[in-house]
DNA sequence: GCGGTTAATGTAAACGTTTACACGGTGTGG
DNA sequence: CCACACCGTGTAAACGTTTACATTAACCGC
């Protein structure tokens, strides 16, 4: 392995004006220019990061968090943030922390260690004092979810406003027994689902009925999705559609509600949230939010590198969402008001 | 931030011990130790691993490259990576090569830059024999693919095997119109898969119809599977069954047979490869080939750090798979092989 | 032709570790 | 009581860069 000092004394040079030829200084004759990146090529040199971070006290690679790899949700993001990168010569290395704080804290403590330069976390799973102070001392940003009255820079869309729009297309479907199917967690964009869910209710003047509001489980599970549907769909008088904060969980609940005689979206409705692309290969294809997904991910990037450049960017990156209605969705059926309705 | 020498200062001892302490070397005298952690503690030390990997001349992390991340397949494989990874003490950190060959090889200079002890390829993207010299300077492990006549450590099912096996089924099941849906890519795995059914074919004395072979996209797209369907299902004699080689495409070709009016699987069968988590979530569940993909992901790391550590591992891992009948397979339609058949 | 500016290169000191070697002190066996 | 071993610790030299500063040479205007 190659040092720049073996280029150096090939080349007839100082091992400085090594450094200045390949860091591309411009204060270098083309004569040397030659000799050296001949050496170079001669001896198949190549950089040692380890010393060059450690002398510039910078890396060139930023890392990113995510809880699971398997949510085509966060691939998109993923992609985006990784071309981004690359654009801009840096590295994006991926970890899957799991949802385990014990490895997010870990990945997060590479910075600490100088072996990043800043860090993308895609889901809320330290603890967010912690977080806030490891934010004041290294550039960090948050994508998609984010404590409401976070100081940590953040990308996301509005998810209280998205519910409305959900709400608004069901409500104007005539739909007025309204489930929500939410997730067992405590991420900010599953309160803030919920609550524009009951806000929206609020303003159509229909009240809220307890049952309706389900929980699946913390990863929004196709499983936990199908079981509390099933919950839902038991009860005396069965919602005639369901808001699902999840695109996997809204694909439980059409399979539940297939099992349990409903048609859809004749006999309920089943609204997701996403927009992933497995959507368009089911049936019935999922009416359901979308959320911008790459651009969330280009816009955490960019965020973050204005972070590291000490550059100033907002505190808050909020960025469009779009009801896309496809065929899961449709007029609640003739009467739903009235009797206990439902299919069987 | 603070320096080794400031613990060592205010411990009032040597850098050496220090570092001895933090390295964890028994020769230490448990009131030193004390000393010193509490110094680190106090002061909030972390090491600084730029100058550790310098010194040390290796880096604790490895290296995923991955073509695409959407693919679910893929994320299962990352994760046992990324479990095994961890559990032994390394970050896993994944690049996305989307594919593109000088995003590979850029993400693979990161070794000869000392920025990490080794890595794991999912796909084929860079030249062979490229790779092949790579493989012979550094530690390398390709996981799903790999050509015939490699030289470097690999970890896969038996794809041929394994394509004979879903054939077996599709036969004894009295199917004798079976077309294969393969992609356009010239992966080894696509290629076994078509060695394998055109020797089930052979060996069932079936004459190959060269119609029955159709592509769909090099990354498996849904879209593309569903394309090759219509083309299959237009022929004057369709097949009875298609054995698709992804079960994205598997799930194109399902949408297509019932767009075309055939009932699955009453009238054709359905074979998908791979079995990811969605195929569950989809009516008909598909007919699939699985394949053991934790698993793959475990065997593949734990070879790597095999070859980190210069321990012997065997240059060819095969695992096993199986086929999953769900309930997108059934018996020949009564007649199939006499005329056109096929609803409709 | 000379002081002064500038441009190209060299010298050497960092950056923060790890570790070979040296050193002193304590304990043990003869 | 001495030689010896051994254990805990310190000293200092690496590891391969980058870069402030020094040096040299060339060039310019007067």
């Amino acid at each position: 392995m190659a040092t720049i000092s073996d280029v150096a004394a090939r080349a007839g040079v100082s091992i400085a004006t090594v450094s200045r030829v390949l860091s591309g200084q411009p204060c270098t004759t083309p004569a040397t220019r030659d000799k050296v990146l001949r050496s170079v090529a001669e001896l198949n040199y190549h950089l040692n990061r380890s010393a060059s971070n450690l002398r510039r006290n910078q890396t060139g690679v930023i890392l990113i968090l995510t809880p699971n790899m398997t949510n085509p949700y966060y691939a998109s993001i993923l992609t985006g943030i990784g071309d981004t990168a690359t654009a801009l010569g840096s590295a994006a290395f991926i970890c899957n922390t799991r949802d385990d704080p014990n490895r997010s804290t870990a990945a997060l403590e590479r910075l600490r260690q100088h072996q990043a330069d800043g860090a993308i976390l895609l889901s809320i799973d330290a603890d967010a004092t912690w977080l806030a102070d490891y934010a004041s001392d290294f550039p960090l940003v948050q994508c998609s979810e984010f404590q409401p009255d976070s100081t940590i820079t953040h990308v996301a869309i509005d998810n209280k406003a998205a519910s409305h729009d959900v709400m608004a297309h069901l409500l104007e479907l005539g739909h007025t027994r309204i489930a929500h199917l939410s997730a067992d967690n405590t991420y900010p964009s599953t309160r803030d689902r919920l609550a524009g869910y009951q806000e929206a209710l609020a303003q159509a003047n229909i009240d809220p009925c307890p049952e309706y509001v389900v929980r699946g489980s913390a990863d929004y599970s196709f499983a936990s999705g199908k079981d509390a549907t099933h919950t839902l769909l038991a009860l005396p008088k069965p919602p005639t559609a369901i808001f699902c904060i999840s695109d996997t969980l809204a694909m439980g609940a059409v399979v539940a509600a297939r099992e349990a005689g409903f048609n859809i979206p004749a006999d309920i409705s089943i609204t997701g949230f996403d927009d992933v692309a497995v959507n368009e290969m089911i049936q019935p294809q999922l009416t359901t939010l979308a959320q911008p997904c790459y651009e969330l991910g280009v816009t955490s990037a960019r965020a973050l590198f204005a972070l590291i450049n000490h550059e100033t960017t907002p505190l808050a990156h909020v960025l469009d969402h779009h009801l896309v209605v496809r065929q899961s969705s449709a007029k609640a059926p003739a009467g739903a008001s009235e009797h206990s309705g439902g299919a069987r």
